[in-house]
DNA sequence: CTTCCTGCAAAAGTTTTGCATTAAC
DNA sequence: GTTAATGCAAAACTTTTGCAGGAAG
């Protein structure tokens, strides 16, 4: 991947994504706190999934003090309870975090077997619209969708 | 999911899997031993991605002796490698792994956010069209696909 | 103020590794 | 016979948890 565009276009900008975040987790009972302000701004300047570790490491200049890494798992989880952060799946050893699709816009991956990363990127709505098909063929068999996830496993421009 | 059929009906059945397993096996210079060959059954016979636990359970009654931990996770690694076995991520704790879609065939997976099972689904070749559409745009942004995961995810006819 | 969240440190899991023995070929 | 694979047990990691002190509302 090119060094692509520093965050999604369809999301939330700034001081908005703070409130809008804010307000959900108020919503659900829970507090924005320093710690999950920071794991927010981490995630939303990345555009990109992260590991935990690179949450940690990101998110150590972030602010005065560093994130306890207690607090960023149990935040991180917390997070995704309340819709904010979503899991997405590597492949790799670590499991990743995106903002929520609510925040940034549904999207798509490009998951590099080489380094790892992940990058964005979006698809058609045509194609949008042929899951939308495949989504009430399964619930034919019984199987109510929720979500689905389309990834193209291969190789960065860096790692070609 | 209702009770769907054993296993796929596009891949390779009993002792020709073994067969090719083996010869692949050779090629890269590794030996299809014992436990090998019963990590290749177990995944072979649930029809379904298993997690290492789940294949460690599995494989004990399969023969005489049980699966030594440390060996299942060696083997599973080796046989991803070796193109033998694919890993699958379930989005909840653990990885799980199934034979390799040149054994199996192509196919999608229905995960359940409720018990974590994981089905197996095959797509209309209208709808791969599309995506082949995809890769090539992608290839444009100087990505190289390898391969690509559509996975649907949702509830279960058991967790709704 | 009251309740939730943090940070530490310990516990619980999971995955990997070293090495002598065993089994493939 | 050679050489790779196994099994055990220990080590290395990752993630979760309990609890006293601190921060958010």
């Amino acid at each position: 991947m090119p060094p692509q565009e520093p965050t999604h276009d369809h999301g939330l900008a700034g001081e908005d994504l703070h409130v809008t975040v804010g307000r959900r987790l108020r919503v659900v009972g829970m507090r924005y706190s320093r710690s999950r302000r920071v794991v927010v701004d981490v995630l939303a300047t990345a555009g990109r999934p992260l590991t935990l570790p690179e949450i940690l490491e990101a998110g150590r200049p972030a602010d005065d003090r560093p994130l306890a890494q207690s607090s960023a798992y149990r935040n991180v989880g917390e997070l995704v309870d309340a819709a904010v952060v979503r899991r997405v799946d590597s492949g790799d050893d670590h499991a990743r975090f995106e903002l929520h699709e609510s925040l940034t816009g549904h999207h798509h991956h490009l998951v590099c077997d080489g380094c790892g990363r992940i990058e964005d990127f979006e698809v058609p709505d045509e194609f949008e619209a042929r899951v939308a098909d495949l989504v009430a063929a399964v619930a034919d068999r019984g199987f109510r969708v929720d979500a689905h996830r389309f990834d193209m496993v291969g190789r960065c421009a860096d790692c070609a």
